[in-house]
DNA sequence: AATTAACTGTGTACATTTAACACAAAGGGG
DNA sequence: CCCCTTTGTGTTAAATGTACACAGTTAATT
């Protein structure tokens, strides 16, 4: 083998579909391009890894530097590694989901002269640059997968929410409808959130109960 | 920010742990290091993945031509980039599980000189170098994940099984036991086998039908 | 003040699935 | 031929999931 040290060395790229629940919707937080290629196209925020950083680091840098997010929850989705990717470069994107709930996501930087962000539902994106489209749907099912465990609800559901919410993400994510009765009890009976005593006041219709999750649970699957 | 071109370049490792199933037993092939740091200890097999191949092509270069296996069902586990992997050298890893059926892992080539292999079974694994014990710890949890999947089971099990040895590996994978009449008729009302015809003879006790994957089932999860 | 619209909260009967369990059948070996 | 070992099958009770109807609470309307 002749050996050509230059072979070895990757550029790799985080890219992280953060994910949050605003009144039952859920949504999806992506970048604008202001410049080419792709200018006016949206892509995933992330950055390019230094060798002297974790992935999880870089990730964090991105979000909090740029965009102002904290205690985003982070699990790693996928690698993709094919050549045609990008035609100019050969880039490894690593892929992350990143959650966060609807209080903490008020906290978002306002946008830059440089950046423009947004939220979009999840079934509802704009035109995304390079192969993000790919990537962000890979996410949104990884999501499917991971809606049953218990540190994923936590994490996407800020310490007050009425059971209506939670189903209608559910319903979303899992793109299915439920049995509002069947629902509550199920969830209930799994032991996982205490009524907070309060009510969900200003809506329409009788007021729900607030609920939060209990402090102490572990990380489990549920259903 | 201060540019320095060096600090963007990454290595990567793609590191594979290669399961199969020997008479109800789950086994993982290890390879034994013959050279210092680490010599004697036992490594999992993969290649530092070159910016002209995507990581799948490293990997299956790396089991077809140092290990003889083909037909490897892969799939992609977790990245490991955690700075203190190598004091030496900042290496990523990338870990795939593969999955072969015990008739095509016959196939695999006889040990070289320089290369010494042997399948360990999974709760009994030897002295590993570096962290791969806990890169191979991780695979197996993806293991017990995934067991539940259409897919994974084709792989693993080939043409002509007998249910006690299914019932076996899912008892190993995911550190249970369970009723074999229960087991028996979970799996067979779930439609994805089918009665070849034949006895396993040979053993102790009555012959054991012998039963195989039927070929058009789609990816799916069981239970 | 009464009515309506919109939504949330609860109980009950039925169907389906899971879990527990005992015995018969088919080989091999003495 | 009997014994040992292991596989194959049915039945019942418990738990879980599913379908479904009505009452409670608020804001808006008359």
């Amino acid at each position: 083998m002749d050996f050509n040290p230059g072979k070895y060395y990757n550029i790799l790229e985080s890219l992280v579909s953060i994910f949050t629940i605003d009144q039952g919707q859920v949504k999806v937080l992506l970048l604008r391009k202001k410049s080419e290629p792709y200018r006016g196209y949206w892509i995933l925020p992330g950055g390019i890894v230094s060798n002297d950083e974790t992935i999880e680091m870089n990730i964090i840098d991105s979000i909090e530097v740029k965009l102002g997010l904290k205690d985003v929850y982070l699990e790693q989705c996928h690698i993709f590694s094919n050549l045609d990717r990008d035609p100019d470069d050969r880039i490894i994107a690593i892929s992350y989901i990143g959650l966060i709930d609807n209080v903490s996501a008020l906290f978002k930087r306002e946008d830059r002269d440089d950046i423009q962000t947004a939220w979009f539902k999840i079934n509802d994106v704009p035109k995304m640059a390079y192969d993000h489209a790919r990537i962000l749907k890979k996410n949104i099912e990884f999501l499917r997968r991971k809606i049953v465990n218990s540190n994923v609800l936590k994490s996407l559901f800020p310490s007050d929410f009425t059971l209506p919410e939670l189903q209608k993400a559910y319903e979303q994510i899992l793109n299915v409808t439920m049995d509002r009765r069947n629902f509550r009890k199920k969830f209930i009976t799994l032991g996982l959130i205490e009524d907070t005593g309060d009510k969900n006041v200003g809506g329409n219709g009788r007021p729900a109960k607030l609920y939060s999750f209990k402090e102490e649970i572990k990380e489990r699957n549920l259903f």
